[in-house]
DNA sequence: TTACAAGCGTGACCAAGGTCACGGGCGCCC
DNA sequence: GGGCGCCCGTGACCTTGGTCACGCTTGTAA
């Protein structure tokens, strides 16, 4: 699947799109051109070839980074080398409010999944206009509330469920997500055992189970949901 | 061990003292006297008995709570009754903010473990706070991020680390929670196991060993750590 | 077209850790 | 003091799922 590549964009700096585009970015949701506007001259764009990390875990890190084109992965990395995905953000979500909030180094390695473009706002600026702007801080709150949720979910998730019910959970979400019973980004498995903690091979054989079962359709590395039903009740605690 | 209970505080409302405990909470640190007791004026105070539900899991809520003396959990009970620990709230840590904030409903349980009085504040008020004083919010943005960061790494341990490493590290972090090697709490291996997501004899046989091998001292029930160092490399990621 | 790299399917094996079943210690309340 | 309720220690099993080792498919590049 190709990289979202625009014909159209290469670093030089646009001012203006950059301001329509934060206009879209729902933590800026709330804010009146003008604001966005004086937001937008403190920012910067930066383009990571996929596959590069952009943040590294322990740095300190001082930067609020938001996703105008591709994908990026946010995750720990064993000694061993093991990667578990902590989360996926496209474009119009951010990272790295964490370290600027309370600053504390980071907490997690941020990897660009396909070629990608960044916005990036330096803390000094981001906290004055959090300070200054209760919508803002709002928007962020809300954010970081859902991503609590989220990550106390995958938590539960991890002790209570068995591998099938993980996946059932995830393909769950994911469709959720997508608004659709399609699931929009195609997943290797991989990638897939990678977000759930679990291991290729077993994740191959769930979803060939699942698939058996018609819960799911998959073509071509297109996962749709078929069952709605029969995937959350495999998402439950069963004895 | 007994209940903190203290002679004095019964249900009444005593403006005075709710003030000076408001003072004490992290949350509202940076506030004037003057903000702090017009907050105080919107509070109420509840106990609760050892062991009584708080809040469930779905309920729709609307409340923030501050616990003035006691201890509760966050609990997630799967339906075959089996519970995960997502945290333990002591004295001056408040929980019931994300229903307050984003509106969705409460995402796990909470228990009192103890005989527990806790401080009770409305969505409207304690939003028009948040969006009035900067301070506030400030603070409510640095616990959330704690809070991420603290699930983000437990979420890395269920995957990463067996069952002994998640024990060490949990040790680590109490002991680093209570400032010295000793760790406050007595907890009971069944307690620990629901907070590392694990079973009752697991966590039995790997305390044996750690008391073996001279890492930790266990004297009724109350644990300090002997070898912070030999806890640490455990609780690395091995091949 | 061939060639090569990713990704997937599957079988065999193994081990971490859950479950069950006890027995024993310790504190508490009658 | 006797009984009861918690907690802990430990052995015997068994299941889930990780690991290894292949070989097959598919998509992409020369």
């Amino acid at each position: 699947m190709p990289p979202t590549r625009r014909a159209c964009s290469v670093p030089t700096h646009l001012t203006t799109t950059t301001v329509d585009f934060l206009g879209t970015v729902p933590l800026f949701s709330g804010l009146s051109p003008d604001e966005l506007s004086s937001f937008a001259e403190l920012t910067r764009e930066r383009s990571y070839p996929r596959g590069s990390v952009i943040l590294f875990e322990n740095d300190p890190g001082d930067s609020l980074f938001i996703v105008r084109s591709g994908r990026v992965k946010v995750v720990l990395i064993g000694e061993d080398g093991r990667e578990v995905i902590l989360g996926v953000l496209g474009v119009g979500q951010h990272f790295g409010e964490l370290a600027l909030i309370d600053e504390q180094p980071r907490s997690a390695h941020v990897i660009a999944m396909e070629d990608s473009s960044l916005i990036v706002l330096r803390r000094e600026d981001f906290r004055k206009r959090v300070e200054s702007s209760p919508a803002v801080a709002w928007s962020l709150l809300a954010e970081l509330s859902r991503r609590l949720r989220r990550a106390d979910d995958k938590i539960g998730g991890l002790v209570l469920l068995d591998v099938p019910g993980r996946i059932a959970r995830l393909l769950l979400d994911l469709s959720e997500e997508s608004g659709s019973d399609q699931i929009e980004k195609s997943l290797t498995h991989q990638t897939i055992a990678q977000m759930i903690g679990a291991s290729r091979e077993t994740v191959s054989r769930a979803m060939k189970e699942f698939q058996d079962a018609g819960w799911i359709n998959v073509d071509r590395r297109r996962i749709s949901v078929g069952s709605r039903q029969s995937l959350e009740q495999r998402a439950q605690v069963r004895e």
